[in-house]
DNA sequence: CTGTGCGTTGTATTG
DNA sequence: TCAATACAACGCACA
């Protein structure tokens, strides 16, 4: 125990807990350590006018932005029975916060270190304010399973550039920190200078956003009791979770999804990854047998630690300009690449797998891993040439679960920017949804266009006869686009291009030096 | 410097 | 039905 008096005075400890991601009472250090030592502790969380902003500045989605709503609502409810309750404010943390630390006179600053380069910045700046008042900071990294400072220092400073090497450096690191309890109560907020100005959680319409239809709202609920129930509902079946293997599971299951769906609330800290982890290998204890990285459940969570470590470690990772991991690729900026990315974005490529997929994003802002393949290939280097930028953004807009590491480094996979460049190796978007759904179940629930077109032209519509098509109440051209390119040859054309700036990037700049060339 | 093996999840064809 | 293979041939790690 900290030794702080009790009562008044000097010593008295005032703790404001900054939430950000960590949206959760359990094992949250930055909150446990408030409540174990302070007279004071106010969780607060800072709502920006532009919503979870990244450097693009794009305003999220309405699904995305209802997740959050709802995680902060629950986070509120949580605090209550803990005896205290959210303070939600308006406004860019930078400005809302230090004038908020001076008025409570706060002492003490607790917040979960962000790798996030716009979380980043903003902690160092308020880490320095809250220095400046003479509080001190408590910091800890709690959203991945390691703290990537510690990694970093394991591999002395040389980020893994592939999943096998960040393997071999997890391997060396032991089990992660253990999870921290909740915390058992909470002082009650009692100040009165938190009343008017700040509000509790606000509604999706106090954000400005008009309420989605029944039809297009996520069918998954934020918030943290949200996510500890799923995560029970889904180690029910212990031999389920042991022998999960991702490659084994479908991405045309949209009623029951093939896969956890437990992103979304890792994203937010809704869900710690270290209760997932612990839970996984108890889960493997008991059944005996189980899978392996990387497409086990636990190469899962490990994807996710080592895109975290690369996106905190390589610099300009949002983009491919200064990227020092990701090849330069002269992608469409043109008016036609404008077009094709709006084509793909509002599901009107005339590919109907691709179109339900951007439908079921739009829908329900989650896709399986697989669908996202499909379409982030189709937008860049199997069919579109558009740049994986604009459809990170897209995805960062619509994805319950977009996660800024993640979301870049799987863009950079899938146009074959980084970490994967077999470009030979190309989705075809009218076999790969066949493979796993022949019969067509996944396109007519999402393109309702095509609900009576015969299975057998489901997946290219375009090639059934006008009797068939016309009995299906579906004319292509008028009824459900026309495609926007021919598969066949803008793939083949996209390879030799894929094959011209891969030679390009080498004959421009040879393989960068380890260490300073030697005197000879 | 060079060769080899490997890489979460491709497709189309063949037997 | 399924497994093997050609396709055309990537970068990275390591020996």
């Amino acid at each position: 125990m900290v030794a702080v008096k009790k009562e008044g005075g000097p010593l008295r400890k005032r703790s404001l807990v900054w939430f950000r991601k960590g949206l959760r009472v359990h094992d949250n250090p930055a909150l446990l350590e408030a409540s174990q030592s302070a007279a004071e502790v106010y969780p607060v969380f800072v709502l920006d006018p532009s919503i979870d902003p990244t450097e693009d500045g794009v305003k999220i989605g309405a699904n995305r932005a209802q997740f959050l709503l709802e995680s902060l609502e629950d986070l509120d409810q949580s605090l209550k029975k803990l005896g205290s309750h959210l303070i939600c404010i308006r406004g860019r943390p930078e400005d809302v916060l230090p004038p908020l630390m001076r008025e409570l006179d706060i002492n003490h600053l607790g917040f979960e270190f962000d790798t996030e380069p716009y979380w980043k910045a903003q902690g160092e700046k308020m880490a320095k304010e809250a220095e400046n008042l003479g509080a001190r900071v408590h910091c800890p990294a709690t959203h991945t399973l390691y703290d990537p400072e510690h990694l970093m220092a394991k591999c002395m400073m040389d980020a893994p550039k592939s999943y096998g090497q960040f393997l071999k450096l997890v391997a060396k690191c032991g089990s992660p920190p253990a999870v921290a309890s909740a915390p058992e109560s909470l002082p009650q907020i009692s100040k009165d200078v938190l009343g008017r100005k700040h509000s509790g959680v606000p509604t999706l319409r106090d954000l400005g956003y008009e309420p989605l239809p029944a039809s297009e709202r996520t069918p998954f609920p934020g918030g943290e009791t949200e996510a500890l129930r799923r995560l029970e509902d889904q180690f029910r079946d212990t031999r389920r979770i042991a022998l999960f293997e991702k490659p084994k599971t479908s991405p045309t299951d949209f009623e029951t999804p093939s896969t956890t769906v437990l992103s979304p609330y890792l994203k937010f800290g809704c869900l710690s990854s270290r209760v997932f982890y612990f839970k996984l290998k108890e889960a493997y204890r008991k059944n005996g047998k189980h899978a392996d990285p990387p497409v086990s459940l636990l190469g899962q969570l490990y994807w996710r630690e080592f895109f975290y470590l690369c996106g905190y470690a390589f610099p300009n990772f949002g983009k491919m300009e200064g990227n020092p991991i990701c090849r330069q690729i002269p992608w469409d900026h043109s008016e036609g690449g404008k077009e094709k990315l709006r084509a793909w974005e509002s599901a009107q490529t005339g590919y109907p797998f691709i179109d339900a997929a951007m439908t079921q994003l739009r829908q329900q802002g989650w896709l399986h891993h697989l669908a996202r393949h499909a379409v982030a290939c189709f937008l860049t280097r199997g069919d579109l040439w558009v740049s994986w930028e604009e459809g990170r953004k897209v995805f960062d807009k619509l994805l319950i679960d977009a996660d800024w590491s993640l979301n870049n480094a799987n863009w950079m996979w899938l146009s074959c920017s980084s970490f994967f460049y077999q470009y030979f190796r190309c989705y075809s978007p009218v076999a790969f949804g066949r493979k796993y759904d022949p019969s067509g179940k996944y396109i007519r629930n999402f393109v309702p266009a095509l609900r009576k077109m015969p299975k057998q032209y489901i997946y290219e519509p375009w090639k059934a006869p006008l009797s068939v098509q016309e009995a299906a109440g579906c004319i292509v051209g008028v009824d459900y686009p026309m495609p926007v390119c021919d598969h066949a040859v803008a793939s083949k054309e996209n390879m030799s291009k894929m094959a011209a700036a891969y030679k390009k990037a080498k004959s421009e700049s040879p393989p960068p030096k380890k260490k300073a060339k030697k005197a000879k």
